[in-house]
DNA sequence: AATATCCGCAACCGCTCCGAC
DNA sequence: CGTCGGAGCGGTTGCGGATAT
């Protein structure tokens, strides 16, 4: 059984909203502020869903809204924060004072996708298009959909972000200076829970513009160490901060070689406990800045830091870091697609079972 | 001038999250 | 611990204006 609505819809008004409109629910909210949206419509005599009202608040009327086109800064900005957390559109506007994720996102689609795209960079991967097209050319031998195989697929699609280079600040505003470059988000933060924390907004709001720059003119500008910085804001580092590893972590030995087996294992679907299989002892062996933005991506569809963080989820995720990892430092002269497909067949000689009731390829 | 196409934005839809009970 | 319902999120749709033919 389905969820009821949240209103009638037969009986609301929908569609663009009148001034008078507007000007009910400015008059409601100046008085009795936001607070239970289903009861909005009526108390401020609307025939409106609360639904819709809350979006033409909060995507419209809110006083401290812009509505002057976005600046170079943040166009700047939205796409390396996609870049680094994707289509998160609500964390994007949060670090843009006035904008809403609505405004963000139809930016986004509207232009700046188009923009990048003319660049010759694939706005998912924010990698030149040649590239993303020669590596899922690649891949493409699995059958794209309705079996197991095609799920590792996804998820090395999922995963092409984590070994983007060049960047697309690189694209748009030339190379970066190595010696001004940033430390990672993990090395600015004191713990993973101060992640969650910025996750979970108090400490991630942007409040002045005058803290507010993308962290390509950061580097730029920053003439020493930008953990002095009088700013506690964080800054999110693109997934390229697998190539900002402190020292310490690049003295490291990498973690212990990539399991493909654990990789597979640990697809959700496959319905394995990804913990049956070591795969804690991945994650304990990933350096912390790699888990942290294993974190980022992880939350995507597990933001509630409470649930399963070290569940199967992130565990996936863990392995998805752990293999971008293994590439970027990779010695092999094979290509990851390469090494995919040779690792495959020694899955498929293993576990046999996995590949039960699926066909071949 | 009329029509077709493109583009940007506001709004909606369906889903997940999360707190209250 | 499970259920319920409000809030929030990301993807998509549709309208209206701008531009091209």
């Amino acid at each position: 059984m389905g969820r009821p609505p949240c209103c009638d819809k037969s009986n609301v008004k929908r569609g663009l909203w009148t001034p008078e409109e507007d000007a009910k629910i400015l008059a409601y909210i100046s008085n009795h502020g936001t607070g239970n949206w289903t009861l909005v419509p009526k108390k401020a005599g609307l025939n409106r869903c609360g639904k819709s009202c809350r979006l033409r608040w909060t995507n419209y009327l809110r006083p401290d809204l812009k509505h002057e086109s976005f600046t170079p800064q943040e166009e700047e900005l939205i796409i390396n924060l996609h870049e680094a957390i994707g289509s998160r559109w609500s964390l994007i506007a949060k670090r843009l004072p006035g904008r809403t994720d609505n405004d963000v996102k139809n930016y986004w689609n509207t232009k700046l996708r188009k923009k990048l795209m003319k660049m010759g960079i694939d706005p998912v991967t924010h990698k030149p298009v040649s590239k993303v097209i020669s590596d899922l050319g690649c891949i493409s031998g699995f059958p794209s959909t309705g079996n197991k195989m095609g799920l590792v697929n996804k998820n090395l699609c999922n995963m092409l972000p984590t070994m983007a280079e060049p960047t697309v600040a690189q694209h748009l505003l030339g190379p970066v200076n190595a010696e001004t470059k940033i430390k990672p988000l993990a090395d600015q933060a004191q713990s993973q829970d101060q992640v969650r924390s910025w996750e979970h907004q108090e400490q991630f709001q942007v409040a002045s513009q005058d803290n507010f720059q993308p962290h390509v003119f950061n580097e730029a500008t920053s003439s020493s160490s930008s953990s002095s910085s009088s700013s506690n804001l964080p800054r999110l580092s693109s997934p390229r901060s697998f190539s900002y590893l402190t020292s310490e972590e690049q003295a490291a030995p990498p973690c212990s070689s990539f399991d493909w087996s654990e990789f597979l294992l640990s697809d959700p679907f496959m319905c394995i406990e990804p913990q049956q299989h070591g795969l804690q002892g991945v994650l304990s062996s990933l350096s912390p800045s790699v888990l942290m933005q294993s974190e980022i991506q992880c939350s995507k569809k597990n933001d509630n830091g409470k649930k399963g963080a070290a569940s199967e989820n992130c565990g996936n995720v863990a392995c998805k870091a752990s293999l971008g990892y293994q590439i970027n430092t990779s010695s092999s002269g094979n290509s990851f697609v390469d090494d995919i497909l040779d690792r495959d067949n020694e899955i498929r000689a293993a576990f046999p079972q996995l590949l039960d009731g699926y066909s071949d390829y």
